[in-house]
Order: C-alpha cells, then structure tokens, then sequence
DNA sequence: CTAGAACCCGTAGTTGACTACGGGTCAAGC
DNA sequence: GCTTGACCCGTAGTCAACTACGGGTTCTAG
C-alpha cells in the first residue's frame, strides 16, 4: 500500500518535519515501519493520527492530555465517558480563562474611559492606577 | 530614611526575592543603593514600582511591554497618549483571545451534545470529529 | 561567640511546544 | 556518475517568566 515518507506526511498534516519526529519521541507519533535504509514509511492511519492531534491541540489540549485521548483509543471497546469527561474539563478550564480575561476586558475599559490621552505621564490616572490599585 | 533589604520588598511585593534580582537583571526595576557590606537597599519608591510591575502583569502586559510602560514614565512632562495606546492594543489582543476561546468553547458544548458518554470509544462521535472535522 | 537566617553572585534548570544544527547517508534526475 | 534534495541521528537552542543551586559572606539573636 501508499506509503508516506515523513517530509509527506508533515507537508500533508501541515507541520514542520520536526514536529513529526517531536511528537514520535513524545510517544504522541507511533514509531513507523522502516524502508530497508532506514527512512519512516507511514500509513494513511498515520496522517489521521497527526491530523487528531493537530485538531485536538486547536482545541486547547496540551500534548499530555493529548496523549491520553489517544490513549483511550487503544481500547477500542470501552465505553467512551472518559472521552466526555476530558470534554468537560477542558470546558470548564476554558470557561474560567474567559471569565478571567472579561475581568481584564473591564479594568482595562474602567482606565481607558479615566484618561482622554492628554494628561501628561506625571499625573495620568491610568499609571497611578497601575502603581496604587489592588492587584 | 527606611530602606528595605531585598527579602522584605520581595514579600511587600508578594513576589521571590529570586524575582527581583531577575527583574533588575532585564532592566525593569532598576539597580538601588548598596550598604557597605554590598546588601540591597530599597526604598519605598521602589515596592511602588515592584506592585506596578505586578499589576500590569495582572492586566495581561509582558515584561517587555511593562518596561515600555516604565520607560514612559521617565520623561513625566510628556502627554499621555501613549500609555492610552498600549492600553488600547492589550484590549484588542485581550478581544480576540476571547473569541478565540468562546470559538473553542462553542466546539467543545457542540462535541459533548454529540455523545452521551454511552457508546464505545471505537464509535464516539466525539473521537471521530477529532480524526476528521476541519482544523 | 556562635548558630542560623539572610544576603551575595553567576549559572543552570524548569515548562511546553517546538525548531535548528551539524554531520552523515540515501534516493532521484540528468 | 554526480549533484541535489530528502532523510537519518542526537543534541542544543528558543521563548517567557521565573526558580533553584552552590558556595561564599554578613547580620542578628541568644
């Protein structure tokens, strides 16, 4: 069958070459069949395996957590709630950034709307927020 | 007048004195007075400076942006205006990180309608959109 | 006077996710 | 047959923002 050469499968799973032989010492990446001199020959089964990780990556997942989804798949017979609850927690974990960068969103809006621009840096309330308000 | 070792301005300013040598090594805080032994001796303006530093990191400025907002500062007749500027590009870059993750979360809450937890690992839905949705 | 905390310094290690380097082998086209 | 590009490997470098280490001084309390 086709094989891939991994200069191939990085260009088709758009990654850098490099990451492809990152993610195989990562154990994210199965090590590929070889040719008899030596060169990686993967699988279509490979490039979809790079394309979950990309996906997932895209998604807010770390490489470990990666790691254990594609872990879950080695027991193909397995009920799938672990998969969901990774699901959830990666919403949750999503949800908190958020509400942590809206309170930022709002400091920020609160020291635009204190200044015009045409104080002078001694006396702008912006900085003397910065040095003086609650962390 | 009341100088501050390191220690204690290390932990006026909730920070490890660890982090205030660094902070002075890439410029941000800028090098104080010595005793004659070759201690640190701060003053007060600087646990100012040191909480400056902290709170712009809080509003989501790096270090490099935090010494431009310094660097301002040492010319105190000048108008404003660009502090209000950096203010500004941090709530656009702090805008789209949010709907970068809104995006996300719209995703995940789409992934987890899709499965109740029930079917296999081999036919989850949710591991499927993984292998095959649009990055 | 001495134990131990606090400080000094320069350098190295950490995290996460790559990316690059250098020196060697292999494959494909002309 | 030779050039050039693709691959091999292990190691090291990058970024940001620290944090730790080790070995040496200094300060302070008992």
């Amino acid at each position: 069958m086709a094989t891939l050469r991994i200069g191939e499968l990085a260009s088709r799973g758009s990654v850098n070459l490099e990451t492809v032989r990152f993610y195989e010492r990562e154990g994210l990446m199965r090590p590929p069949k070889r040719t008899p001199s030596g060169h990686r020959a993967y699988l279509p089964a490979d490039l979809l395996r790079l394309r979950f990780i990309k996906r997932s990556q895209a998604l807010g997942f770390t490489l470990i957590e990666i790691k254990e989804l594609l872990a879950l798949k080695v027991t193909p017979n397995q009920p799938c709630i672990d998969v969901v609850r990774q699901i959830e927690a990666k919403e949750l974990e999503i949800k908190a950034k958020v509400s942590h960068l809206q309170a930022i969103q709002r400091t920020l809006r609160k020291m635009k709307a204190s200044c015009e621009g045409r104080c002078s840096v001694r006396e702008c309330p912006i900085l003397e927020s910065l040095d003086s308000e609650r962390p």
